[in-house]
DNA sequence: CGCTATCGATACCGGCCGGGTATCGCTGCC
DNA sequence: GGCAGCGATACCCGGCCGGTATCGATAGCG
């Protein structure tokens, strides 16, 4: 199996079209169908079931999807880290608007150590993952279980519960303490895209950044269910109550399995230091 | 970059000879060159550094022989995924010899799950991990910090210290209990293979198999440190001390990231009463 | 019920690239 | 200095990748 051949079947795939799915690679859409049509048969299994109105994967078409993103994202990573091997730097993936005052003290910290490179920081504005993934990033911080930690090492830096970002005129506002089954079924609980940018379908208020959120949540329009550091600095107008039950966030700094990087490992060691 | 250019490089980067490696892959050895030399060009990178009498791995190449290990091992499984997954089974790897008794109560326990399928077993003379990264095994039991868990999702079931094995005859036998520095220098420490099967430079009696290890610890050509597991069963002959200092030895269940297969979730969950 | 638009499959062609053989140039060794 | 080993280079051939043209199937529509 050639990468050639995955990239073609993952734009298929998330096309679920021929067409557009050659557009996006810039080629004819004919190859394409050869291509498809030449994995399927090497491999022996139905990728995807056609018919002349619509296309849709079969399960192994959902599998290869999966593991070829994987794949895809690894690839990218090795020819990036590869590439860039010789030039020391570090990347450091953080969600922005994330604990700021965690990374602070991390960067202050690992600047102190003997042999420490200069760090570039990549604010993300949804996922810290995907740049690690792709080898944009050399390492990340998490937020357990928001972000899937799926094929990365780990190491848990701190735990946290959860609060309820409310305007202060919402009716639950007054309460000491929540539960999440108080929350769940509000119809303006938030929804955050998916790590590819969709949104699952459902009732909520798809909402994008942290800025955007709160100013729906001022406006009475939002609900959302956060992590403790949020308090700190909140808005006018929004209280946050605690929901004993919501799991706890744990943020992590995470980084890709293999890494060979000294200033990786420096990084992780001074961030365990906190803990 | 293709999974072709990364076979190609990986073959040389292993064998560090073009011919050799172009054996390997069974081409000629022209064109392995030329495929090498446009990867670089196209990664702007040195990956080798050539003498007609030497080859070696620059700093970028040793990057991409790592990643380019990883990258295949995704691709194999990928594809053993993609082709039997509507043939539902569950391959469960471990290290032969290993905990016999923890594998058949979890085999009996997930048995009696609703929904169980047949679980067919990987015993490896060597690490279990392998079978799990290119796809041979959908599932693997583990023992860190022997086995490297990097890109692996886990969970730990089982953490034990570990006991110097001896012969009765070996002057430490008589000991209480041991510290590591004990027996590190011990000219009769037992060696494994590393995980491509070759052995690490080095004073020590190199062993393949548990079997061979306990005949030679029982000839006094031999000694080892293991987990607490060996005890039972221990040959006539020999005895276990403690090592006190010894680092902890987790036994864990291990999985590959984005694992879809609802027989695994099951697997895992049972495994995980017992902890 | 037939016309049409849409979409994937098929047919066919040309150019590029991957693989082969032959040979060169360099280097360590007897 | 001759020789053997090894990687690079030169050159050729065939297959595969990508292109255009077209077909066949199907859903929508009047």
């Amino acid at each position: 199996m050639e990468t050639r051949e995955l990239r073609y079947f993952v734009a298929v795939a998330e096309e679920l079209h021929f067409g557009r799915a050659a557009d996006r690679l810039g080629i004819a859409q004919p190859p394409l169908s050869r291509t498809i049509a030449q994995l399927e048969q090497r491999l022996g299994v139905a990728l995807l079931t056609r018919t002349s109105r619509k296309v849709s994967l079969t399960e192994a078409g959902a599998v290869l999807l999966t593991e070829g993103r994987a794949i895809l994202g690894a690839v990218a990573a090795a020819e990036r880290r590869t590439r860039t091997v010789d030039r020391p730097s570090l990347v450091l993936a953080a969600k922005a608007g994330g604990s700021s005052e965690l990374l602070a003290k991390l960067l202050d910290a690992y600047a102190a150590e003997p042999g420490a490179v200069a760090v570039d920081l990549l604010l993300c504005e949804a996922h810290a993952r995907q740049p690690l993934l792709d080898g944009r990033a050399d390492v990340a911080i998490l937020h357990e279980p928001y972000d899937s930690t799926a094929g990365l090492d780990v190491e848990a830096l701190h735990t946290e519960s959860q609060f309820a970002i409310l305007s202060t005129s919402h009716p639950l506002a007054g309460a000491a303490q929540l539960r999440m089954a108080d929350v769940v079924d509000l119809p303006e609980l938030a929804r955050w895209p998916e790590p590819d940018g969709t949104y699952l379908p459902g009732p909520g208020v798809e909402v994008h950044n942290g800025t955007q959120l709160f100013q729906m949540i001022s406006l009475g329009r939002a609900v959302a269910v956060m992590p403790e550091v949020v308090r700190t600095g909140l808005l006018e107008g929004l209280v946050a109550v605690p929901v004993v039950d919501a799991p706890k966030v744990t943020t992590v700094i995470a980084w890709p399995p293999h890494s060979r990087s000294r200033a990786v490992a420096d990084l992780v060691r001074v961030a365990m230091g906190f803990s």
